[in-house]
DNA sequence: TTGAAAGCGCTAACAA
DNA sequence: TTGTTAGCGCTTTCAA
């Protein structure tokens, strides 16, 4: 099973390899019958040049590498398929590295990424994008930013809904603040004024944008934002199930909740039936990122819609860019949209 | 931001290039001093060698690629996550191909599946592993077939839970039929004899196996298995949507209803919901895959589980092995189970 | 224990 | 319009 080379090409064709190539490439005129006459020859032996030879010489791959935390959290396969569709056109294909956030700890998630990146650079990609994990952190550790600058310098690399400290880093980003005062302004429109917001950790920079956003509509429409107001512990739908058992145990429990993301809401959506409540009648809840799962549940949930597919189609976009080397905005921002569905409605006294 | 080589290493710590590539790879002994200049160095320039250099001589890349129709479905990231967590392990990488069934007609699909195997040949990755689209039809053109079978003659060649015929092509499946008896057997234990199954397409060997499995239960326990209790469809949430809704509209309808996978069994509950059905006392719904999702809903769906993560770890192994020339079963089958939840119940006259 | 040199498969500059 | 040739960065004989 040895591998056709232009050498065997060329040797059959009776003509040199650079014609190949050209014939291959397009780069130069050929004889269209000599052309043909290779032609005829690639088809037969259905000759495929070896991209690694070629990327060797050329110094680009069309290779960009997808750095992320979980791919089993849906909000991950909808900006990658965004990503797909538009680097498909720029004929780019992606390395996925999943650093399995879900079934590890931290530090070892954190030490895979490092891994990933160093081999990423080894695989010579053209670019590498990043989504979650460390560009995550309200505070990063010294060495995760400086490596990631250090990789930044040999490569584009595009931090996705992140915002890691580092000049040379460019960033697609979804105002998530905004989101969370639309979502807690739909809430407070409905007339409801007790409104706890529960989930996330307040060491990551998602969720500090949203409990800002959070406060920021409660504080504008002069209601109460106690300590009380937020409860962090999680993104899963167990975080979601146990937040909000907790919520139920206190004496007074809100009207309404304001979920880290659509997996909480979820899990707060079941502890409440099972605590025999009904949704919005007795409690209305918003969830936020918009993954499909939100049009799907029962009832529909209402949550913000980050446009995964706009976040990564704007990624590609600016990778392809960087890659080219053309001009580039440093942060391009996203606005996100509420959509109101039905696990929301008006406060009933 | 010129790139270190082994050129420069070796000059500067005033030895040979084969003596740098000995330290890089430990595959000859250097005395200690020259061994620990040359790291130095290497450490120093945060040197990391090209393997696309390393690649074209050893004619072994780490790479694989993965071919699969949607990511967004959540079934593949499911797979996805056990084939990454298996293949780290192995070291290799992964090239992710997604050809967006989605968002564009079969045909499209087709012609971008057989874009991603020639591309991934150029790049020459160690094998491949194949995800539903055209391994999934009943009738695969001439073409498919032979261009997959030429594919898999380069490299190895993983299908999952696919069937297109070709000798030199393993595979890894769900034994799809048994898990459809179980699903329909559990129905009838509960009572049941009026059950429908709807959704899938039977131009899908998915969809065939199943229904297989289906009729095959209906008939051992003397139920009828007239045409209208299959209803071909699709396989979305609006399909099954749109399928319970036209199963509603008949005079009788049925007190169980198998649905072809647990996105149209969202939807169907959807659409029963809307009817002002309740679930199950009205109405039992089983599902099938089992994806997160399915013990996410309210009610929790009974569903068949295809052990996606199993599956996944499963093929990247047996690739691994071929990989590496060993010795490997052709097929190897995994058996399903059924996950009974809440939106199954027993028949109510 | 080390170095010189060939070569993986390709492209492109230069020459013809 | 075509051929010759020099690399791309690495590993691996073979010889010293």
């Amino acid at each position: 099973m040895k591998q056709i080379t232009v050498y065997d090409i060329a040797r059959e064709a009776k003509v040199s390899v650079a014609t190949v190539s050209r014939v291959l490439n397009n780069t130069a005129p050929v004889k269209t019958s000599t052309r043909n006459k290779v032609a005829e020859l690639i088809q037969k032996y259905q000759f495929q040049p070896n991209a690694l030879a070629r990327s060797l010489l050329k110094k680009e791959t069309g290779m960009i590498g997808i750095v992320l935390p979980d791919i089993t959290n849906p909000f991950f396969p909808e900006v990658l398929s965004g990503l797909e569709q538009e680097a498909r056109k720029q004929g780019y294909t992606f390395f996925l590295c999943d650093t399995c956030s879900s079934n590890s700890d931290t530090r070892e998630q954190y030490r895979r990424e490092s891994h990933y990146l160093h081999l990423l650079l080894e695989k010579q990609v053209d670019g590498i994008i990043i989504l979650g994990g460390r560009i995550d952190l309200v505070n990063p550790t010294e060495e995760m930013v400086q490596e990631l600058l250090e990789v930044s310098k040999r490569v584009p690399v595009v931090q996705v809904n992140g915002r890691l400290s580092g000049s040379s880093m460019h960033r697609v980003v979804v105002n998530e603040t905004a989101g969370a005062e639309q979502a807690t302004q739909h809430l407070i429109h409905l007339g409801h004024k007790d409104i706890v917001m529960i989930g996330g950790f307040d060491h990551m920079s998602n969720t500090v944008a949203r409990v800002k956003g959070f406060k920021k509509a409660m504080k504008e429409n002069g209601l109460s934002i106690g300590a009380d107001k937020v409860i962090y512990g999680g993104f899963s739908v167990d975080d979601g199930r146990r937040l909000m058992d907790e919520l139920l145990c206190r004496k007074k429990r809100p009207s309404a909740v304001f979920c880290i993301n659509d997996l909480t809401a979820i899990g707060a959506m079941k502890a409440a039936f099972k605590a025999g409540l009904r949704i919005p009648e007795d409690l209305s809840i918003v969830g936020f990122d918009d993954i499909p799962f939100a049009s799907h549940s029962i009832p529909e949930l209402t949550s913000v819609s980050l446009k995964c597919n706009e976040l990564g189609r704007t990624a590609a976009e600016m990778m392809h860019r960087l890659i080219r080397k053309e001009k580039v905005k440093k942060q391009i921002t996203i606005e996100p949209d509420i959509r109101v569905r039905d696990t929301t409605g008006p406060f009933r006294g």
